[in-house]
DNA sequence: TATAATTCCCATGAATTTAGTAGGAATATC
DNA sequence: GATATTCCTACTAAATTCATGGGAATTATA
């Protein structure tokens, strides 16, 4: 039970691209330097941050990435559901689970209890409150 | 961030011991057939759960595994817990954690709250709310 | 005391997921 | 046209999870 390097990877940018404003947008190369991410990891976990729509790209010379929106608008739920590959707590929540003991499981109603609790948690904090 | 395969198995298995009552002890090969989990995998599983107290063993013929105490003191969080490797919702709140970062870590806080946040929740639940 | 049923212990292997790397095409600025 | 950037696809390495195999130790009972 654990959020991925990934995962906090993700954080760790959008924290930065929001101490940034939403002027100027920010190369990779700076993201990875400053928050020392592996560059080419960092851009594929970048790709799945545009393709969310939590940012923008601009491309060619001074192009680089810029939040979407303002960091208050943006939580930590937001960022994590896309870059954990499962955001249940078991596999039994999984969208595509399809367990033959799911119809009178006694465990299931805990395990969505759970989700439900991390889900509330992590929507409490937005990025404005990082910085 | 999700709960292994080994930690839904160990539950089971509890509610399973907690559906027999505690007198006579229940032979592995009984919980493996009952519960469909693999033998030899079972087999470490409950050798985690004895080191850690929550079961006994009896060993030799007639031999098996049982409750070490009643249904409704034995909760879902001190079940995963042990099985768990990591039991903390990101590697920055393990106990070997050794991050540079920690000190002035924004989202340290946010991990902690997650982590308290999941353990509050799972002890909520003790083996006798599954039977 | 032999036998069968069991847990205990140690080592190994397979499968899956996570983390990271490499190279080049496309795009925009100057 | 040179340069700085994102985009795309494929690959590799490392770690973790999920088991499997074989045999020693222990105990009840016939």
């Amino acid at each position: 039970m654990i959020v991925s390097a990934k995962g906090r990877y993700a954080l760790r940018v959008m924290i930065a691209l929001s101490a940034r404003g939403q002027d100027a947008p920010v190369p990779l190369k700076e993201l990875a330097l400053g928050e020392e991410i592996p560059y080419k990891f960092l851009e594929s976990i970048m790709c799945e941050l545009v393709k969310a729509g939590l940012v923008e790209s601009v491309r060619g010379k001074n192009g680089g990435y810029r939040l979407t929106m303002p960091p208050e608008k943006c939580t930590a739920a937001d960022i994590l559901r896309v870059t954990e590959t499962s955001f249940a707590a078991a596999a039994c929540t999984n969208e595509n689970a399809d367990c033959p003991r799911a119809e009178m499981c006694p465990t299931l109603p805990m395990w969505r209890a759970l989700d439900l609790a991390v889900d509330e948690l992590l929507k409490k904090y937005t990025l404005k409150d990082f910085i």
